[in-house]
DNA sequence: CTCCACTTTGACCAAATGGTCAAGGCTACG
DNA sequence: CGTAGCCTTGACCATTTGGTCAAAGTGGAG
């Protein structure tokens, strides 16, 4: 089994190949619904063969959340403490839902996890993903109580934009099965609401 | 076994105590990743004994959503043509993430079984559930058109409010590990968050 | 009390599944 | 062109899991 990173051209080629073809499964069954023998069907390598490359199922699963987790963090992360307030939290809200419309299986992926109690990632949600939630409440905080947007809890603001981006890609079947149109062009639609959904949260009351 | 409908007294009890039990481990592990053992364990009762009650795995989990469906849809049900348009649509909110609070692992069930693309209740979806949607919607863009409350997409409005609330039950392993508060207050501070943002939504813009 | 239908379960089964291993193939470098 | 080390896999294994079955237990109507 080769080291954490990997060496060789075939060694870089197949631990993409397995990760692609895992984050099809994974995403589609959960992990416990996974199985190996999908995840190597789908990649074109054998069972054996995926497990030459990671040691266990596991540990696959886990590769791939790390290797999400930056990817997904990424729009928040772009957040300017120095920017225009209204149009940063904007911004981040139109960026989480592009996301979740170019990568809906990522998005399951971690919904998987998260509704079954993240026990894979719970010490990146503890470690990496709460230090930055907690800088970037930081900044929201200090622009409301600024008065350059509504006074409202930071934490909650982002819970709120999280939960109706995401929605577009966890549930998407049920997205799909209530509104009839075949396209895609929901995310269209959902763009304009969430965009004056979330402007007009953020707005100070002028008057109390 | 026993038809659809419990007959004897004994019947009905282990019917629900398999339903309960049942409940639990499958909206902590999915449909995939729960096991008959477990539920068996979990309800007291005998693995060929549940087989007794039900003729399968899947016939367990099917039951479960068929009973919950009702109880899940009966928020949106209450939401009254006839009242006041703003005060009518928070109290949806609010109700939903009443249940929320005290149904998480109901609201859990839903949400693994929608995010694995709702391979066991897309009946239910396309049927109740749309028709439900498609009949309050058609009262939202009512009092839109109206101007009794904002120009929105009554659909995503919905969507939202779905998103919104279920993410304190679904995604509650995140929720409480970046919010350090102990007890459930944040169902408190998401109370209050809510109540603004889709209050402040459903505001009419009144210059245009 | 008796008897019959309802209920319960220990033992068992076939299939699926995560994982192992030894043997064979391939490749790059000298 | 040869060989050392990387890569691949068919066959196999132990365990888990959904499900079956025959036999034993139990409750309540008469």
């Amino acid at each position: 089994m080769p080291g954490k990173i990997p060496r060789t051209r075939i060694q870089k080629k197949n631990h993409e190949t397995i990760l692609e073809a895992a984050l099809d499964v994974f995403s589609r069954h959960g992990f416990r619904g996974a199985t190996l023998d999908q995840i190597a069907l789908e990649s074109g390598l054998s069972k054996p063969n995926l497990l030459y490359y990671f040691p266990s199922k596991v540990s696959i699963h886990r590769a791939l959340l790390e290797r999400l987790m930056a990817n997904w963090l990424d729009p928040l992360h772009k957040l300017d403490p120095q920017g225009n307030p209204v149009e940063e939290i904007l911004a981040y809200v139109l960026r989480k839902l592009d996301m979740a419309r170019e990568f809906p299986r990522e998005s399951r992926l971690f919904a998987n996890e998260i509704v079954q109690g993240a026990p894979n990632i719970a010490d990146q949600i503890e470690g990496e993903l709460k230090s930055l939630v907690d800088e970037k409440s930081k900044v929201i905080r200090g622009w409301s109580e600024a008065g350059r947007i509504a006074k409202i809890d930071p934490y909650h603001l982002i819970f709120s934009i999280w939960a109706t981006t995401q929605h577009y890609a966890d549930f998407d079947a049920q997205v799909c099965k209530i509104i009839e149109t075949d396209g895609a062009s929901h995310f269209d639609d959902a763009r304009v609401f969430l965009n004056r959904m979330f402007r007009q949260v953020l707005t100070p009351d002028t008057l109390v």
